[in-house]
DNA sequence: ACCCACATGTAATGGGTTACATGATTTA
DNA sequence: TAAATCATGTAACCCATTACATGTGGGT
């Protein structure tokens, strides 16, 4: 089984066709989602778990002076891969929602900080959507630009929710 | 400052006037969402450390035989719950979504496999839509529900942003 | 020469997970 | 009275985070 990091890294890796740790540590990095750091901590140990399992081959590819390895997908690799990737059960599941989490509890403030903290939210939800998009493929971006429309429906519906 | 798993026991704690780990561990057991466990080696250590911290006071509440011990929310646990609950820039983040970690790599599998697995996740979702509401306060179970019509129409918009 | 981005890691730490231990209380 | 649930923890493990160490290469 792998970690929602794991298969994300793998994935990464299988678009590609091959790639160094560094590289899959800078898309983490770079992506507009915020969940996980792309730091060298996480992604470098990641990577050699995923080669000592089999699920990913090195390949020494001397680049100038410095040592560099490049990953590359196995068989065995593919097989896990798509097991996690098309794991519908998992999929469906709510992850996590920072703004989600909150909701329940603002009752606890007054109804004008809360008002003032849901304007400042959908004020940071706009600029982030208005903000140029992210380096990546335009499937990418797609699905990107669907879900910051959702959620924007979402924050939309908020008020009459929360009164 | 307070990790989400923080703010949300603290959150409980303060709405229920005072509350036992075991009680708020059963909270996020039972939430719909799967993303925090609700173990009993998260939560204990979790409530000791905000004790610690001054943010939680402890009260013997002995009922029978058995010791246990209620949190009551301190005067500086308000402070703390108060400005994680009002901070708008983590609000506003992306969070996790094991749907949407999945989506960018699904041209990696044929497109029956896509159509299949998006098929099951819509199937999965309804079903976890339709299902008797859990137990808590009509305002969660609202925020609940705006939050999965939200996702229903996300699902919607899918089929043409994936094809 | 100097600074910054590229690049490859390791070390210490933090915190959540599963699994286990132990005992009290309720229900069939 | 046996089983299930309530209730309170602890222990070992896993893995992501921050911070650090080290070196390369290009631009000013």
């Amino acid at each position: 089984m792998l970690t929602n990091l794991e298969g994300a890294a793998l994935a990464e890796i299988a678009s590609r066709g091959a790639a160094t740790s560094y590289a899959i540590a800078r898309v983490f990095a770079r992506s507009p989602s915020e969940y996980w750091s792309g730091s060298a901590g996480a992604v470098y140990p990641l990577i050699k778990r995923l080669a000592a399992r089999g699920l990913l081959q090195p390949s020494a590819a001397a680049e100038g002076r410095r040592q560099r390895l490049d990953y590359q997908i196995t068989d065995a690799g593919r097989v896990a891969l798509e097991e996690w990737l098309l794991d519908a059960q998992s999929a469906a599941g709510m992850g996590f929602d920072p703004l989600r989490t909150r909701l329940g509890h603002l009752h606890l403030v007054s109804p004008e900080k809360r008002e003032d903290f849901l304007m400042q939210v959908r004020a940071i939800s706009e600029a982030f959507a208005q903000r140029p998009a992210f380096e990546g493929e335009p499937r990418m971006i797609a699905i990107h630009q669907s879900w910051l429309k959702a959620r924007a429906m979402w924050l939309a519906m908020l008020d009459a929710v929360i009164k």
